[in-house]
DNA sequence: AGTTTCAGACTACGCCCGTAATCCAGTTGG
DNA sequence: CCAACTGGATTACGGGCGTAGTCTGAAACT
């Protein structure tokens, strides 16, 4: 069967980007790492980690009579998962009117027109 | 104050996406339009359009014994709060990363490269 | 050894969403 | 004129989400 992809709040997203920065963790450490960035309860904190947790998104490995948790959701599979949807969703699957979309409604910085460079040139490499 | 932004649901943006097309419409023809995509109950589909006219994203003019819909959110500002949201809760807000996400991530096809090939030249005609 | 503490498990609760079914009043067909 | 029909309004209901509170078992402190 396929991996049915993991799918993951808004809420619980935060939490995760708690991991992505490093992991593992202590479910302590966490819940203080959140909160730099939110004004979140601990309950709530933990809460969203056994969320997490029952999803699939992170591991739990004993450490004592705590648990190190780790991340199984990649930073990368989860921007693929939230792009893929937004294009789909959004744009009928089209690349094109996503980009017409950002470069008249989104101011560009340099660095993002840079980017943009970079990736025309790559796709010209590939091409031939 | 400022208008807060309406927000709408995944399947409330099917049924936006028949007004889009056509405007106004009654909810008959809304129906059969979603009706064409979708194998959503008459009945599900007349809620969603209920719940779009409570949230103000469409707005009804009486018609008769009917009412004609019109969408009052357009669909180029939903793709803007939409792309907005991406931008902000995945990436940070940052263009550059979403970019480099879609060139490593995505295949491009041969639309989309040319849409952003007129991007940069866009870009960077108004450079100057 | 008894008590306090704390991580994790279980429970709560109101709101939104997907997905309808039921109710009601005005229109229309007979 | 009465019955059927139909669009719209109201109600329903389970699952997910945001946001915690309570319960429990074992470790740690005294």
């Amino acid at each position: 069967m396929a991996k049915p992809p993991i799918a993951i709040s808004e809420a619980e997203s935060r939490v995760m980007e708690a991991l992505w920065r490093k992991a593992p963790q202590a479910s302590e450490d966490i819940v203080a790492a959140v909160q730099q960035d939110s004004d979140w309860h601990e309950k709530t904190i933990r809460t969203l980690l056994g969320r997490l947790l029952g999803k699939g998104a992170v591991s739990a490995e004993k450490d004592g009579r705590r648990y190190l948790y780790a991340p199984v959701l990649t930073r990368e599979q989860w921007q693929s998962q939230e792009s893929r949807s937004l294009l789909d969703r959004v744009f009928g699957g089209r690349l094109g009117p996503l980009l017409a979309h950002f470069s008249e409604h989104e101011k560009l910085g340099a660095k993002d027109v840079a980017e943009l460079r970079k990736l025309l040139a790559a796709i010209e490499k590939k091409e031939r």
